[in-house]
Parts: C-alpha cells; sequence; structure tokens
DNA sequence: CCGCGTCAAGTTCAT
DNA sequence: ATGAACTTGACGCGG
C-alpha cells in the first residue's frame, strides 16, 4: 500500500506558514500569527482529507519564531483548543503528519551556540507534534548535518548532541541522507548507533549515491530495517531533478512517467512517500490520474489503516 | 497599492 | 572575499 503526501502548503488555500520579521515579533503578532496558521492547517488538512491524501508536511513556521527568544509565548496552553481539534481530525481521518528542519538547524555543528539553537528548534517541533498527537508515527525529518571535512567526527557528534534531546523528540526523529555530504549508507550507520529511522530521499541518493552494489529495492530493504512498529509505515521522499537547474535542485512537478517506472517496482511496499515539489497538491492529483490506484478514494481505507498506529 | 528586495538562523561551493 | 543555493515563500518598505 502506497501513499503519497506533499509538502507545507496547498496552492490553492491560504499559507499556514504566515510569519513576521523579527522587529515585529510581538506577542500579539505572533498569537494572531499561529492562530490564522492553525486554522489554515485545519483547512488544509480537509481539504486532503476530501481529496484522498493521507499524508503532508506541517510547515516549521506554524508558529513563528517557535525556537526563538523572542517568542516567550506559552502558546502550546494559549492554543489547546485549536490543537486539540486538530488533533481530533488526524485520528479520525488517520492522517499522517511531519515535520522537516529548515537548513539552520545543524544538531552536528561544531559551535555550541548552534547546537543549542538546534536543540531549542527541535524540541518545538516535538512539542508541536506532541499538541496534535502522541503518537510517535508523527516524525521529525532531520539531515545529519555539515561535514566540516570529517564526517566520521562530525557524525560522532551528531549522536552525542542526539542524547540531550527530549524523550519525545528523540521518539519522532528521523534521519535522511543529503544531496552532499551524507549517503544512504552514512545515515544507516548512524541510524543503528541512535536506532532511529532513516528516510531514504531517492533523488539525493541518485545524486550522491552509496551502496552500488544494491539495487534500489534491496536499499529500501536495508532501510526497512530501521523502521519499528511504534514508527509507523516507512517514509521516503521523492523528486525530480529540475531541468536545466544546477544539480540536486528541485523540479517544478514530478514526472509521471518518471514516477510510473519507480511506482512499478515498489507498489507492493507499505510506504509512504513525500512528494518534494513546487506544485505541491497538484502532483499528487497528477499522480492519482495516472495511477488510479494511488487515490485513496479509490481504496479501501482499512488497508491502510492497519499500518497507522492509533494512539 | 504594488513590486521586488529582504528576511532569525548555517554550511558548502562557485566565482 | 563574496554571495548563491539548499527547506520556501511571504513580508513589508519605498516608490
Amino acid at each position: 500500500m502506497i501513499r503519497l503526501g506533499y509538502a507545507c502548503s496547498n496552492t490553492q488555500l491560504p499559507s499556514a506558514a504566515g510569519t513576521c520579521r523579527l522587529k515585529n515579533a510581538t506577542e500579539e503578532a505572533i498569537l494572531n500569527l499561529s492562530r490564522r496558521n492553525l486554522s489554515a492547517l485545519k483547512q488544509i488538512l480537509l481539504w486532503n482529507r476530501q481529496n484522498g491524501i493521507g499524508l503532508y508536511r506541517i510547515s516549521s513556521e506554524t508558529i513563528p519564531f517557535g525556537s526563538h527568544p523572542v517568542n516567550r509565548l506559552p502558546w502550546r496552553r494559549l492554543l489547546k483548543p485549536e490543537f486539540s481539534e486538530l488533533g481530533r481530525l488526524i485520528r479520525k481521518f488517520k492522517l499522517r503528519v511531519s515535520m522537516h528542519p529548515g537548513q539552520y538547524t545543524v544538531l552536528n555543528s561544531i559551535r555550541e551556540t548552534v547546537v543549542a539553537a538546534s536543540i531549542a528548534e527541535l524540541e518545538y517541533h516535538a512539542e508541536l507534534l506532541d499538541a496534535l498527537s502522541p503518537d510517535a508515527a508523527h516524525k521529525i525529518i532531520l539531515h545529519l548535518g555539515g561535514a566540516y571535512g570529517d564526517k566520521k567526527s562530525a557524525t560522532e557528534r551528531f549522536i552525542r548532541n542526539f542524547e540531550k534531546l527530549s524523550p519525545s523528540a528523540k521518539k519522532r526523529l528521523v534521519i535522511e541522507n543529503d544531496e552532499k555530504n551524507y549517503t544512504v549508507a552514512d545515515a544507516l550507520s548512524a541510524a543503528r548507533e541512535i536506532r532511529v529511522p532513516v528516510v531514504l530521499d531517492v533523488f539525493h541518493h541518485r545524486c550522491n549515491p552509496s551502496l552500488q552494489k544494491q539495487g534500489l529495492l534491496r536499499i529500501l530493504e536495508l532501510v526497512a530495517t530501521t523502521w519499528q512498529p511504534q514508527d509507523g509505515p516507512q517514509k521516503i521522499h521523492y523528486s525530480d531533478q529540475k531541468k536545466g537547474g544546477p544539480p540536486g535542485s528541485h523540479s517544478d512537478s514530478i514526472d509521471a512517467a518518471g514516477f510510473k517506472r519507480f511506482y512499478r517496482c515498489i507498489r507492493h511496499l507499505p510506504l509512504d512517500i513525500m512528494l518534494e515539489v513546487k506544485d505541491k497538491e497538484q502532483s499528487v492529483l497528477k499522480l492519482y490520474r495516472r495511477i488510479p490506484t494511488l487515490d485513496l478514494k479509490n481504496n479501501q481505507q482499512h488497508k491502510f489503516q492497519a499500518f497507522c498506529r492509533t494512539p
């Protein structure tokens, strides 16, 4: 059973990532923006449900300056009704959500201030997901970080700093291979040490390959061993190279023919596939048209519900 | 009112 | 040394 999802925004609906400039970041502005973002998030999740989309990445900007000292709001308490309603929605419709901190979250930095800010950012992500659901299948996906010319000691630093995270952040953390520094093999060896799952980014893997004796299916199997029952179904990321763009940049839309070839190889697996493209939900709908069995509206929901843990 | 330069934050790589 | 690119738009100032 395959499910598709998209990241952070819907091209047809109001943004759920409204923010403001630091100099305007009063508590009132932050609270208003947070309310607006949670309301927009609700509309997106409802839209997803109506359109048979069970997977979605929540924007890191949902609570503006979520981990920044300027934000001293007890936002989780103030917005408890909103979070409860969203949580009910997610449970009722068996939706799966995730988050993906941006490039400034570098848990293995050589600078202590950067590590501290990264831990704060990860704790913010964990707290937001906790406010929605205690289910550990709602993940925080992170890259290993910088290489600093010495991946071995950089990875050791990542592992040391991971140990400083709260239980909630730890149970949600997943590491992803990247297009420059850390291959799938690198991510797997780090993940085995700290017992977290790995998200295989198929496109990054093509840019920055490893385990070249193994086919993609065998690599998916290897990565699958890092996912435990409480982690939910294995997740992967899928995107295409932007034509004429710099290597590693994401295309505007998913190439349906290419995806169809990929799908034929993996359709027997229980995978949640996050598409990373500019046109967001449009690519999901396009693939639903090309591959109707993917459309959850055409599917018996209980099939994939069996793979979802109920909290 | 609109367009486009800028935005909290880090790291890497090209020029 | 400087700046673009990567997750990504959206803010909001200046004309």
